[in-house]
DNA sequence: ACCTGAACACCGTTCAAGT
DNA sequence: ACCTGAACACCGTTCAAGT
């Protein structure tokens, strides 16, 4: 089966989120599963490629929670950021591992397709949104870390802490329509 | 003495340059010192903490590549974004670990006030600079954190690299001006 | 004061062996 | 086919003991 490979990198999810990333051994995974470490090996291949596992985890939660509205462009960038936020705050041991690791698998070039849809819809001229679209994906994955590690300075909490990330997101609303209008 | 923490943290950070953050070991820092790893404790007090300190290494490194100029606040904020940069190909091994861990230190909130005398000097009002230097400092350091682990998906190379990451400098530089005709 | 030896409880990983 | 026991070379950390 599998469906086993999912089982072990979903239990290895549920520990890193009850208990931190380093509390993450191949013994502690296997012992949630209920098998000996060595078992895992032909799954999930090795501690470095369940981490990978793991990050196309993340990177599937995120696909699944995004409502892929039709709505206007800026009402799906503010849902795409706001679900970028929400992952991390649901899985703050692992999200900082998108940032960490090599974004090589399929599910993580998701971000940036949808990410540049947002862009072609609100009317960025082609050559533009790669760039663009990293930018914005390298501000929202570096600032949901930064909330979630305390990795940036100054960071306030709790509600506040959500006003500021929605101006943030207008912010970046604007940002794309002065690329718009430099055409 | 107490610039033996100081040569101790040197070494633990050219053997992270070197071999990666994996291969940094408390026993693999201190035969690089040339002592047994007990006798780091009183020093650095614990991998953990060490770890810290090469986080604040790394501000202060920051701090001293920066030729603090009182040039125009636009050149500032692009020396600035330029030097955050190289310091993440200076260290690609250490780097992440700004944004991965908290950034209680002093030396932490240098780039802070830095970021915000930038802005303040643009015209950018007193109710919006903390909020916008948070937003360039995620910005700055997921980038730089994602171009050097691969995190950023669709990332350039190189020159391309450069030219690119100079573009979006550009058009930070713009949305601190959108910020400052808002007022 | 400064350092080390020995020890403890853990790691990731391999591989021959079990069913 | 799927799993485990035993083993190997490593970890971080403590603490009594050395000089």
């Amino acid at each position: 089966m599998d469906d086993k490979r999912r089982l072990i990198l979903d239990q290895a999810l549920a520990l890193v989120d009850e208990r931190g990333l380093a509390a993450m051994s191949m013994r502690a995974v296997a012992e949630r599963v209920g098998l000996t470490s060595m078992a895992l090996y032909p799954y999930v291949g090795g501690k470095d490629a369940l981490l990978d596992g793991l990050v196309d985890l993340l990177h599937q939660e995120l696909g699944t929670t995004l409502e892929e509205g039709d709505g206007d462009w800026r009402r799906r960038l503010h849902a795409l950021g706001r679900a970028v936020r929400r992952l991390a705050y649901a899985h703050p041991g692992a999200f900082p591992l998108l940032l960490n690791r090599s974004a090589a698998g399929a599910s993580a070039s998701w971000l940036t397709a949808a990410l540049r849809g947002i862009l072609h819809d609100a009317g960025v001229p082609g050559d533009r949104t790669p760039r663009l679209s990293r930018m914005i994906c390298a501000f929202l994955l570096g600032y949901a870390t930064g909330e979630v590690t305390g990795g940036l300075p100054a960071a306030p909490r709790g509600e506040v802490a959500e006003r500021e990330f929605e101006a943030d997101l207008a912010d970046l609303v604007r940002l794309v329509e002065v690329a718009v209008r430099a055409t």
